[in-house]
DNA sequence: CACGATACATACACTGAGTATGTAAAACCA
DNA sequence: TGGTTTTACATACTCAGTGTATGTATCGTG
């Protein structure tokens, strides 16, 4: 029974998105069959099809979603630590870590993201979201124009690469100080 | 026809391996068939299911070999590199973004690869491979204890990056260019 | 209030993974 | 040296899951 009202259209959309989201993060990419999702979001594949343009579609505009969560909360620390460009660099940074390394996002963007989108347009996204302010805190930092893009680069692989090292270890708090600890290490090597 | 010598046998068990190789580097896990595969290597999808599990038991053998030969340049270099273990840990970790930038082993190894064994066991294959020499290189050159295994990991994954960031660039000799010069900064940053 | 457009549901085709079974050659053994 | 077992594959089948084509009810619009 269709109901079609644009209202309504769009909460069938969110609802997939939503069923979508946790079952890419709990099983894996791989692991989900567009029934499985259609049915915890109570809808037939049909509807799916007709709101994303296919399985990696859908995939993608829930990494985007999670993309935009992890980046508005970087952004609102990195505000929240002051006028200093370094302190800013550093608590943004941190941010990250913290934020990438909680629940849904890690595996779904880490691990799946850049295999099912390729790599190229996963960085693509990453530069629109938290992409555009590491590199405007490093440049604001003092990191030359020239080593910019690389330092960028190297520094979100190492920050990734914690967040996933962090997630699997038996304990968490010990190895998250260690993270930031050596984190603040790359950082500061960075400002001359 | 079968025919049994075991030499015979594991001379198409390495077709196999040599054609997943290939199809895997150029067009990505998830867009190979083992038909594709078993055509390529001259033989059915019978003879692969026979030397291999399963599509992802493959995919782990070439991985494990690929990595294997990344591992033995970098053990190369670094033993090139003579007794200071500073200049020994450089030398290892740029000949290790080398490597790694290197044709084949590239999207196979650091994308496709933690997404298709799971990034726990990817990371475990690594860490018997070039893993090793890197904490032990970390520990010679000074790095305390408490801070070695999350030293080694935002390093590996720095220079994972590096390697997707520079074979991204239009140009590569520039993009190489920096991101060693980066890393320089990173390793100098671990050693007090 | 016909009429197109939207928002789905249903039905179907096809690809590809995994498995079960068949078979011929080699290795082993009496 | 002839029979038996094991190895190394090929062939045939099943099943899940994606994508697509088609059907249909509701909504907005002139």
């Amino acid at each position: 029974m269709p109901r079609a009202t644009a209202a309504a259209a769009a909460l069938t959309a969110a609802q997939v998105l939503d069923a979508a989201t946790d079952a890419f993060a709990e099983r894996g990419f791989p692991a989900v069959s567009l029934d499985d999702v259609a049915q915890s979001a109570g809808v037939t594949r049909g509807a799916i099809y007709h709101h994303f343009s296919n399985k990696a579609g859908l995939f993608g505009a829930v990494a985007a979603r999670l993309q935009a969560e992890v980046a508005s909360a970087v952004v609102a620390s990195a505000e929240r630590a002051g006028g200093d460009p370094a302190v800013q660099l550093r608590a943004g940074c941190h941010a990250f870590l913290d934020a990438i390394t909680a629940a849904p996002a890690r595996r779904l963007l880490l691990v799946d993201a850049p295999a099912v989108m390729g790599w190229t347009q996963w960085r693509q996204l990453d530069a629109k979201s938290s992409g555009v302010h590491l590199r405007e805190a490093l440049a604001d930092a003092g990191v030359e124009i020239d080593r910019l893009e690389a330092t960028a680069a190297l520094l979100s692989g190492a920050m990734n690469e914690a967040a996933l090292w962090i997630a699997e270890q038996p304990s968490v708090d010990g190895p998250r100080e260690q993270a930031h600890d050596v984190l603040d290490r790359l950082i500061d090597a960075q400002l001359r």
